[in-house]
DNA sequence: AAAATTAATATGTAGATACATATAATTGTC
DNA sequence: GACAATTATATGTATCTACATATTAATTTT
């Protein structure tokens, strides 16, 4: 009796995946085209195909019309973050979500905050200085410019009440969103805020929307000391 | 005449995506079926269903068998990191890279650190504290354990001459890997190697790896002031 | 009425075929 | 020999068909 055993195309990827692992496909090496790694494998030629694009995708072989496909000479670490609202984070966590409005005003921001919404500047925005609590105390403090070009409407919504982070994420959806990461010393001010010493190490969180061509928002999230980012498996 | 334009499953997605940003399908709406947009579309069930499957990897969408497929309520932020080789993101800035071991012992780690790697501990590791410089200055200071059940070779590899990271990720790659992003206060030694003041704000990466179950490697870089993370668009 | 069984249904997937497209390799031209 | 045009080839994609599978809904049984 011969198999007949249908390959799944995630199957047909861990298969190749594991030769690359083994050091059957080396670094560098190029791999067998689509089709006659289907006849190896018994499958059709789209099998493969859609195994090998889950492969490229994820940073294992590079592919290249005519080229072929070939195993990445200098594997990058890539991985998958979620980051979610902050209200959610807090309650998967099983602690009690808490918001504080600390400020709200209208004001051209400065250049700094311009060039990473990369407009022009001198256009009014509304500035969002908010806390969010988990069991009471601080946990992220968020300093947020909003387009009021672009979302108008956040002028009629009681930012007290809600906070700027979820009901623009609730509703106003992105097409582009940039992200930054790095470490920097607490000063007075946002230690006061977050209940800690200054110069405490704080992971900052930078988040700028865009929708097409347009600027949502700009955020710069300072977390409470302790605060980690992991990546899910 | 009829639009005789075939539709890539990209551009379906697009399209759908679009509906979602204009608000057509709202956060918790059903969409309709598979079947059903392919018949708006004009283009057949399966170019419809890779589109929503993007879509639904990219978090906008969320689908179950039978239950149809519906807009996440609660959107996250999903952004995609490539964590490369230190020696190219150095030399990706045009930086010149330089290199140095600090310390190499056999000892068995910490339970902290056996605990990252899920292994009962007190089984002798490699580890490797090791500096990577960016134009002659320190740029990352990483302390690593190996483990050399898994990972024998590198007993006979000269970490002096090539970092532990570079021929770990070229010549062991791994099925499973966890990062872990936070910020902390340089302590004396680690200001010292890093060329920097006590306290400052650094950013911590720390990332584990396994091949199958088995342990890899746990480090934990430690980067000088200013070092920022960024997602890929 | 509760539990177990069955049917209906939307997504998930494989396979075969045909054509599109990028690009490496070759050939032709100056 | 340098450059341009052509050809060959591997991946990319769409479509149709046929099932697989999970899950809800309906039905029957207890």
């Amino acid at each position: 009796m011969t198999e007949t055993v249908r390959l799944s195309w995630k199957t047909v990827r861990d298969r190749v995946h594991a030769r690359v692992l083994d050091g059957t496909y080396a670094p560098g090496d190029r791999l067998p085209r689509d089709e006659d790694l289907a006849e190896q494998f018994g499958c059709a030629r789209s099998t493969v195909q859609r195994a090998m694009q889950d492969l490229s995708l994820s940073g294992i072989v590079e592919r290249r019309r005519k080229g072929g496909t070939r195993v990445r000479r200098d594997p990058v670490t890539r991985a998958t973050l979620d980051i979610p609202i902050t209200r959610n984070e807090v309650e998967s966590r099983g602690a009690v979500y808490g918001y504080q409005l600390i400020e709200q005003t209208t004001a051209p921001p400065a250049p700094a905050i311009a060039a990473r919404l990369e407009i022009p500047g001198a256009e009014d925005m509304l500035r969002v200085r908010a806390l969010h609590l988990s069991d009471g105390r601080p946990f992220v403090f968020e300093d947020r410019w909003v387009s009021l070009r672009t979302v108008p409407e956040i002028r009629e919504i009681d930012l007290a009440a809600q906070s700027a982070n979820e009901w623009l994420v609730r509703n106003k959806p992105y097409t582009r969103c940039d992200l930054r990461f790095y470490a920097i010393n607490a000063d007075a001010d946002t230690a006061g805020i977050l209940e800690t010493d200054e110069g405490a190490a704080l992971m900052v969180i930078e988040r700028t929307t865009w929708i097409g061509g347009d600027p949502i928002t700009s955020v710069k999230a300072l977390t409470a000391p302790g605060y980690q980012i992991l990546t899910r498996s």
